[in-house]
DNA sequence: GCATATTACTCAGTGCACTGAGCATTCGTT
DNA sequence: AACGAATGCTCAGTGCACTGAGTAATATGC
């Protein structure tokens, strides 16, 4: 008798968000390259070398989840894993010829989307919106990681 | 040599904002009862007897989808399944004793953890927040969804 | 130098989310 | 009544995302 509007609820609009912009990407971008996994090609593009771990923490992964995209990744010949032989504990990433290739060719795709996807906003609101989504995200993350490198005050309840 | 900044990517804030919120949830809320396992409970308390079909379209999730979370929560005793005598193809769902007080008592659990979600944000922001996170979603849902309610034009391109 | 802690990664288990294929039931024609 | 289309659901397969436990290598303390 009491039932609540899902759509005053910010985790179930994220949720469609994600799950919208899901579709489109397969639809507008590519169906074998998913969205997490051009955020690692694009890391690696960024910062060539870097092990598992790092990479995660750069695009927002745990330790589970990006050893299983890099896997896929590895699999399919878009990069190299390679054991650092100064740590032996490391594997350290490089992307191939073919996964260069692929995080170009889909950056485009990609940028195209995103056009469409905030087609519905005007330009100002879309500004708006990565703002807010960024603000929001990076709090929620800061209330599990409470060391950070700028250390701010995360809250003032 | 041509990265890209993915704070600039709204599919990925999505991604990360998702995540978060299952995070918050999860520490906050219920390490049970997962949001659209909620998003479920919601939809049958404002109309008992839904069918799978009707209850995944009400939360947004496809029927293979809609059918594991149904069967999770059918496992645990918070709602029940019956052959629709009328049409043997449906399941019709009620919630049990027990999937009304779980309701009941997540609703509270939730509305808390929705404040600290936006807390981040002013009164002004986080309304701002819902209606652009409800526009785009909506939008998008309606590329693959060429029907509509109000047909009203989506793209002028 | 050796025990201990830390670190990077792996593995098993759970849950969400989608597609494509298949099955049973109902509905619409004829 | 019978055929074929549509409908509701299930099943198999892939991929993201987390936790908790475990393994191997390095780093630290003494």
């Amino acid at each position: 008798m009491s039932a609540v509007d899902l759509s005053s609820h910010p985790g179930h609009l994220a949720r469609r968000l994600q799950q919208a912009h899901y579709l489109l990407w397969n639809t507008m971008v590519s169906e074998e390259t998913t969205s997490p996994q051009f955020a690692v090609l694009n890391a690696l593009i960024a910062e060539p070398g870097l092990d598992q771990r790092t990479v995660g923490e750069r695009v927002g992964l745990d330790r589970s989840t990006i050893a299983e995209v890099i896997s896929r990744l590895s699999r399919r010949g878009l990069l190299d894993k390679v054991r650092d032989p100064k740590d032996g504990r490391r594997s350290l990433l490089h992307l191939t010829e073919d996964g260069v290739r692929t995080h170009r060719r889909i950056s485009v795709r990609a940028a195209r989307m995103n056009q469409v996807f905030l087609g519905p906003l005007s330009a100002e609101e879309q500004a708006v919106f990565l703002d807010l989504l960024r603000r929001v995200s990076d709090a929620a993350e800061g209330l599990r990681n409470p060391e950070g490198p700028l250390g701010a005050g995360t809250s003032s309840l």
